[in-house]
DNA sequence: ACGCAATAATACCTATACGTATTATCGGCT
DNA sequence: AGCCGATAATACGTATAGGTATTATTGCGT
């Protein structure tokens, strides 16, 4: 591919081909990252998506969160998430017992089998994001990830405000 | 969810819960965009990918490009491509005729159905895509873009180097 | 001309994303 | 107490990501 030229883009028009795009951008950072990281720990026999529940779990409440709360927490979605931890449930990598206090909630644990699992893939990640972000000039970390969160939390509104009936 | 801390987070271990790691930042950002747009284009009876796809033919050869540089220009993989085209084909958005010179080789091309769709949504997502840039402090957009350029590139060569064999 | 490794696309399978509909509960209101 | 809207999880269907294997062709070396 060839590099992108680094000539001053806003004289161009804002979907000009040559210009650096998000969409793009995010795509191809995100879908490689993951492939990375999901070759990094096949041996271990667990998905990116199910180390992400993994480490949203251990982040949250000791007791055990809802799936509603893994959901939000991992900028995911009710069914998804649902579908995901059936798979796990049947790996052994954790559990899910009723709430005491509401039926309807599920609350999930991981199981020792699935913490060891995720302290392994913890050091291949880590690794690998220190890999990514060290080409980055080290004066432009901080900032690049803080705009990265605003990004973020930009487009999670947008999303937001693209409910359903609601443009 | 309430706003990360803007501390600063040198101080912190490099995946201390607190601290604004790059593959939640990304996913969050990659899969709420896509979100977004997807609702808002939903109307017109295409999905980000679909879009993603006429984006790509449109910018590369008018002849027609072929599934592999499809794949690699929109950071894909080759099965994915496929069954994309497969559906985009049976939607009478492109046609795929086979190549002169190589029969092995398809060349798509977009219908004028497809044309006329993408371009609908080619100005939604360029709101889009300024709604959320809008967000950043106008001086740091370029550079964040610049960044993101980099990291999408680091992103690319580890998940190269994480292929089968090689770590 | 022949054989063969490399390549483009496909087939088949599992894991995710997410829209829509359904079920089981919960909590507030009358 | 009884009804009802809101909420947690699930069921079901379509679209994507991508690993692995297979098929059809190509171009190259001898």
């Amino acid at each position: 591919m060839p590099a992108p030229k680094s000539r001053p883009t806003s004289a161009l028009s804002i979907d000009a081909p040559m210009r650096r795009r998000l969409p793009p951008l995010l795509r191809r950072a995100w879908y490689s990252l993951n492939q990375a990281f999901r070759r990094r720990i096949a041996h271990l026999g667990i998905t990116p998506d199910q180390f992400t529940v993994m480490r949203t779990l251990l982040e949250g409440d000791p007791a055990g969160m809802s799936q509603r709360e893994l959901t939000t927490a991992m900028s995911s979605d009710p069914n998804t998430v649902a579908s995901i931890l059936h798979r796990m449930e049947e790996a052994n990598l954790l559990v899910r017992t009723a709430h005491e206090a509401d039926r309807r909630v599920n609350r999930i644990q991981l199981r020792k089998t699935g913490r060891a699992k995720y302290e392994a893939a913890r050091a291949i990640a880590i690794a690998l994001q220190t890999e990514v972000l060290a080409l980055l000039p080290a004066t432009q970390r901080e900032g690049f990830l803080r705009n990265l969160t605003t990004v973020a939390a930009a487009c999670r509104d947008a999303a937001a405000r693209s409910a359903a009936r609601e443009p």
